[in-house]
DNA sequence: ACAATAAGCGGAGGCGACTCCGCTTATGCA
DNA sequence: TGCATAAGCGGAGTCGCCTCCGCTTATTGT
């Protein structure tokens, strides 16, 4: 069993991630795949097989600017205090969750991930809260009972939300209110 | 200008409303709405001038429980202290969007209304969680600058976001999450 | 070089969403 | 009761999604 794609089926792929990216931007979220696998020149067949979901062929396209917006956590932990450099970094992956097209709607594909094509941005993104998460409680800022997991589950809800709305400064006010949330004293949340 | 239908038309809409009813919950939230067209008699032309779009039938076939949904917000403040009051509302509110077939697909425009089709289901949301949170507030137990429309937006990405992930347990988890932000007296928000 | 064959290709076809506009009919007025 | 007409009807048509499978070709072993 081959590690790797045939050439052929390689450079197709390349090829229709290149266009990929281009027509989102060209274009928006909902271009027809059929005209990117047109302009890629191969069938629609062959997009399919190598991204069965238009979810995954987002999730790949913009692969590697998740990996730099995750890459980006531990250089804010450097610069600025644990809260504010999670602030800092949510701020960012909203922004860049609304500002690529087609991202936000794939956003719950990618959380909802455990293995597979996506897996890739969805563990890096989880990497990513959890060192800032981590920062936050060693400093003392944030409770120690968080989990990582559904803190990037309330900032996934937080980007939807704020999307669909098209409102950008709910975002910011809501990511303070999961910050607050965060910061308060286990006092609060006791059942 | 009529303000009501014409007889026929109004028929043709209450039938298409106990239809989509009974198919939503035989077959699910994604039935082909030419299927309920057919079912109700009507042809798809018909159900598209009345419902332009799949999320104006789904408010408008839930809009009766949504109301009443709605209405317990009161009654809870009877029974309970205010938090726990919002608390028990909010879990009412995943369960009913996570249960109707097709509401949490519909959330995000019914959120977004701002006039038209689907405002009495946005309008009483709104009035049910302001209800809430002013008692909160009053009580001295929720921070006074809490926004009812931002709690609602909030409460909405809870339920996106635990809806896609299948997890009814992360909604109860970020709901407290979310009382406790909203619980949390202004110093932690300070810029 | 040259099979043998696994890997890959691609588009026809089936389905659903949504639009558009020529046809039908309920309604109100004389 | 009958006419004029606004209101309503509905399905053909267009487009996109996604699957399925017969055809093509890169690769590998000799």
């Amino acid at each position: 069993m081959p590690r790797s794609l045939r050439a052929d089926a390689q450079a197709n792929q390349e090829r229709l991630l290149d266009v990929a990216a281009r027509v989102f931007a060209r274009e928006g979220a909902d271009t027809s795949l059929k005209a990117i696998a047109a302009e890629a020149g191969v069938g629609i067949g062959t997009l399919y097989r190598r991204f069965p979901t238009r979810e995954d062929l987002v999730e790949a396209t913009y692969r590697n600017e998740t990996t730099r917006l995750c890459e980006s956590a531990p250089r804010l932990l450097e610069r600025h205090p644990p809260v504010e450099a999670f602030r800092a970094w949510m701020e960012d992956f909203v922004d860049y969750m609304l500002t690529k097209q087609g991202m936000s709607d794939a956003l719950p594909a990618i959380l909802a991930t455990r293995d597979g094509l996506r897996l890739h941005s969805r563990q890096a993104l989880g990497e990513a809260v959890e060192t800032l998460l981590a920062a936050g409680i060693a400093a003392g800022r944030l409770r120690a009972d968080g989990s990582a997991s559904d803190v990037l589950m309330a900032l996934g809800g937080i980007t939807l939300i704020s999307g669909h709305e098209h409102q950008r400064d709910l975002a910011s006010r809501l990511i303070s209110l999961l910050l607050d949330g965060l910061a308060s004293r286990a006092s609060a949340a006791a059942g």
